[in-house]
DNA sequence: TTCCAGGGATATA
DNA sequence: TATATCCATGGA
């Protein structure tokens, strides 16, 4: 994969194990949007307009660092894809996933996020957190930023509940307040563990929640969410908990289980 | 243990 | 077309 930095984006070529659509589109980020020829994508405070045509990428952006990192362009997912694509049961999925990604999104973004996404769905999820983008988000040439943690901190409950956020608006309030960068410095440095448990101990967060967090906003691959899509492709006689299929699957696939996920998860829902 | 709390989407009548 | 069910979490 060749990755040319231009001023005011980059351009990758021999992008064969990437996927634009298909990573946008298994679930891992609510901000973005079909844009034209491309997709219009948000994270943070930054935005960026990216088209693909075959194994051409083009990425126009001020800021081409965040997002050579954000879709993870320096990792090496030809490899990661081989040694999923080894086990038997995962090769059909591998196959139809070889261009999925997970993307390395912002921590505090994350956590809102999925508190958000909790007992919801996608398009509901877009529109809550596209609305507190606009009450509390910097205003950007290309439309809001995700609001910093000062700028959340000025939403009353009744302000969250009222931009949609139902009865999460309490933890969406508190999260604000307790979520702050040393919380976050300091799930990062924990162990899977650890990290889960410290997630855990936020308002709103719970097994699913903070596996979907660690894997989508803290880099962590050893984390396998279990939501009902993946319960119903993957529940067996012996699996037949939440609980148990993450044990089992995060023990085969180890470091790569959450990229497994994504997989079955984009298998299961997108193409199948 | 069971129930409930937004509301948009999906399934069923 | 109308109505029931789903969703993942915390608290009663």
């Amino acid at each position: 994969m060749e990755i040319l930095h231009r001023t005011n984006g980059l351009t990758v070529r021999g992008a064969e194990y990437f996927s634009l659509a298909d990573t946008l589109e298994c679930g891992q980020v609510f901000r973005f949007f079909a844009d034209g020829d491309g997709y219009s994508v948000f994270s943070s405070d930054k935005h960026c307009f990216a088209r693909q045509n075959g194994d051409e990428l083009e990425i126009d952006t001020d800021d081409p660092d965040y997002f050579a990192r954000y879709f993870a362009l320096g990792e090496d997912y030809a490899g990661m894809f081989a040694r999923l694509r080894a086990f038997p049961e995962l090769s059909d999925a591998a196959e139809a996933s070889k261009g999925v990604r997970l993307l390395r999104q912002d921590p505090f973004e994350m956590v809102i996020s999925f508190i958000i996404s909790a007992n919801n769905n996608i398009p509901r999820i877009k529109g809550i957190i596209g609305r507190i983008c606009e009450a509390a988000g910097e205003k950007k040439p290309w439309g809001y930023a995700f609001p910093t943690r000062d700028a959340l901190m000025t939403l009353s409950v009744e302000d969250f509940a009222r931009l949609g956020a139902g009865y999460r608006a309490p933890y969406l309030f508190e999260a604000a307040r307790t979520v702050t960068p040393e919380f976050i410095t300091d799930v990062l440095a924990s162990d899977t563990g650890a990290a889960m448990k410290k997630l855990l101990s936020v308002k709103g967060v719970g097994p699913k929640v903070a596996d979907c967090i660690m894997l989508f906003g803290l880099g962590r691959g050893d984390t396998f969410p279990v939501d009902v899509w993946m319960e119903h492709a993957l529940a067996t006689d012996e699996l037949n908990t939440a609980k148990a299929i993450r044990e089992h699957y995060l023990a085969r696939y180890g470091e790569l289980a959450g990229l497994a996920q994504q997989y079955i998860y984009h298998y299961n829902r997108n193409v199948k």
